[in-house]
DNA sequence: TAGATTGTTAATCGATTAACAATC
DNA sequence: TAGATTGTTAATCGATTAACAATC
């Protein structure tokens, strides 16, 4: 098995991917570490050391091939498997993410959308119709599922993931601040957690003022 | 002046306060490094550092009191001071940030909301009533704001940037993917890259099937 | 006092940056 | 070939972890 990569540099990856689609939609072909660096605001060295992870994609003397780069970034993240997703509730974050997000360009389909509330269930959402809660157990059963996206308040996460847990789903995209990995450790999250993003802000702010 | 913390310093704070806050909801009153280390899947060791680039809020032998350091960590952040902030863009994002956040937690109020479309101008949102871009300019000239939380697609960024960095607003909450930066230098941004978290959990997932 | 736990210094670890030989 | 730029090793920097004296 290949050497372990460091978050770091994983969470790098996306954002090599993203200035790559957006030079490569500009027509440009080849790129320096140099050059890329200074559009992204990294180092060269940086860039050449993160590629190297992976493999010798560039050419002495050249540089690296935009397209050619991309794809493999593209590889690397595994965005190419469709992966099947749920999302868990239909509120306002939830009709956000389901209308906001492409999910094919990061590496998901969104399978299906699920709610507590009557009054949403029944309703339309991305072309999808919103079942009830109750449906999540025969669904994943009947359907290949490989993670869930929580749109959930705090209260609500813990029994659903004690379900979707027992049916098999260990991948979850959590926005929610419910902290998934103090109840199971085998398990894949990525948090988002907006309030502290903004917090963040906010100290940022007063840390400029001084 | 104190020292420049380190990022990583910053942006385990809010952590701190989320956790601290739930203890103090639980009746905790004191707290040692340890066990909150254990709460937060962190080490006691990073949390008396990190607490005491601040200050010395604990007591030997005692440990942590649970309210005094939440509050303390809530004025290290500022997050009492209510920047006044406008939401731009009341799309799909726009709307599930203005109703899903609780700015006055993370320091802010949110102050006004516009969008370029007449189809939502004049509705409400939130318990305000969405403004056209055209009254921007008017706006901020007539009202204190600190910042400004961006909801709009990447090509109307922009724009937008120029005319609220003009008008002398340099904090922004960006959830779109255009680097503010590299036009404005002395500009705040905090970014929110919804896409790169998901293409993130991608490549933990694959990862993990090794 | 004795036990516990902080505040803080020292040691380790890992990530970034610099340098340069390899090579297109 | 000469120039440019990578791949990769070495040096530096910074962050995390460990250790322990201070002290409640």
């Amino acid at each position: 098995m290949s050497k372990q990569i460091s978050m770091p540099v994983i969470r790098r990856l996306p954002r090599y991917h993203r200035f790559l689609t957006e030079l490569e939609s500009q027509g440009v072909e080849r790129i320096s570490s140099n050059q890329l660096a200074t559009i992204m605001r990294s180092t060269a060295s940086q860039i050449r050391q993160d590629l190297n992870c992976f493999g010798g994609f560039g050419q002495q003397g050249y540089g690296y091939p935009v397209t050619a780069l991309k794809e493999e970034i593209g590889k690397i993240l595994g965005i190419n498997q469709g992966f099947k997703a749920i999302l868990l509730g239909a509120g306002n974050l939830g009709r956000a993410v389901a209308t906001h997000m492409n999910f094919q360009q990061q590496g998901f389909e969104l399978s299906a959308i699920f709610d507590k509330s009557d009054d949403v269930v029944g309703t339309m959402l991305r072309g999808i119709t919103i079942m009830s809660d109750d449906e999540i157990e025969n669904y994943v059963n009947n359907n290949h599922i490989d993670a869930a996206f929580l749109c959930l308040p705090r209260n609500s996460v813990k029994p659903l993931i004690d379900k979707l847990y027992a049916l098999g789903i260990k991948n979850f995209w959590n926005f929610s601040h419910y902290d998934i990995k103090n109840d199971y450790k085998d398990v894949v999250v990525e948090n988002v957690h907006l309030g502290d993003s903004l917090m963040t802000l906010c100290y940022r702010i007063n840390e400029q003022k001084d």
